[in-house]
DNA sequence: CTCTGGATTGAC
DNA sequence: TCAATCCAGAGG
């Protein structure tokens, strides 16, 4: 039901980013049908710095501070992009960057756009995902409950199936252990 | 306008 | 260890 997976993504980004561990995206590419597992996340709250969010809300980060089930995709380092799961109420920015997704179907469309990869390298970092699902720019605001790209929520994991460590990458707010992944899953970054 | 640094990756 | 490659955001 709709509803439920806006309430639930409503939540903190903290609390929505263990939620979204095992949970499924569905994207058709090249006419093949992908669908992959959640495995690594990281929360990113208006109120921490090291989000882009924390300044306010800019051209950059207008969708974060949207309604939550909406993805949010950023480019980075000049050739990159990653995307997040927008949470919070609607006027809060906050979102979950999917770090990692292990691949259920679509094995071929994923290996195309990432050539000569063994299967756990095509998509075990935020930027390497979204080169094999095909997702930029373009998808930025994109609704997850109905759209060209789906999220499928999965019933929670078990408590300690879940893995906590300090986020990756980033220069500020460096202690906060807001990166979390599934325990002994293959896929989650290195 | 200029400047700085980046929620990364892959090559050396 | 470091370059790639370009843009967001801040400050003048």
């Amino acid at each position: 039901m709709k509803t439920d997976m806006m309430t639930i993504l409503s939540r903190d980004p903290v609390w929505c980013a263990q939620r979204l561990l095992g949970s499924e995206l569905t994207v058709m590419l090249d006419g093949h049908r992908v669908r992959v597992k959640i495995v690594e996340t990281e929360a990113y709250h208006q109120s921490d710095a090291a989000s882009h969010s924390y300044k306010g809300r800019t051209p950059r980060t207008d969708v974060m501070f949207g309604p939550p089930g909406h993805l949010y995709v950023y480019f980075t380092y000049g050739m990159h992009y990653c995307m997040n799961v927008v949470t919070g109420p609607e006027g809060e920015g906050s979102a979950v960057l999917i770090r990692a997704v292990e691949p259920l179907e679509g094995w071929e469309a994923l290996r195309s756009r990432r050539p000569g990869l063994s299967d756990v390298q095509l998509t075990n970092g935020p930027a390497k995902l979204c080169k094999a699902m095909g997702i930029d720019m373009r998808w930025n605001g994109t609704n997850l409950q109905s759209g060209a790209l789906t999220l499928h929520l999965q019933p929670a994991l078990a408590a300690d199936q879940i893995i906590h460590t300090t986020r990756i990458g980033i220069s500020q707010a460096q202690e906060k252990p807001w990166r979390f992944y599934i325990r002994d899953n293959p896929y989650v970054s290195k």
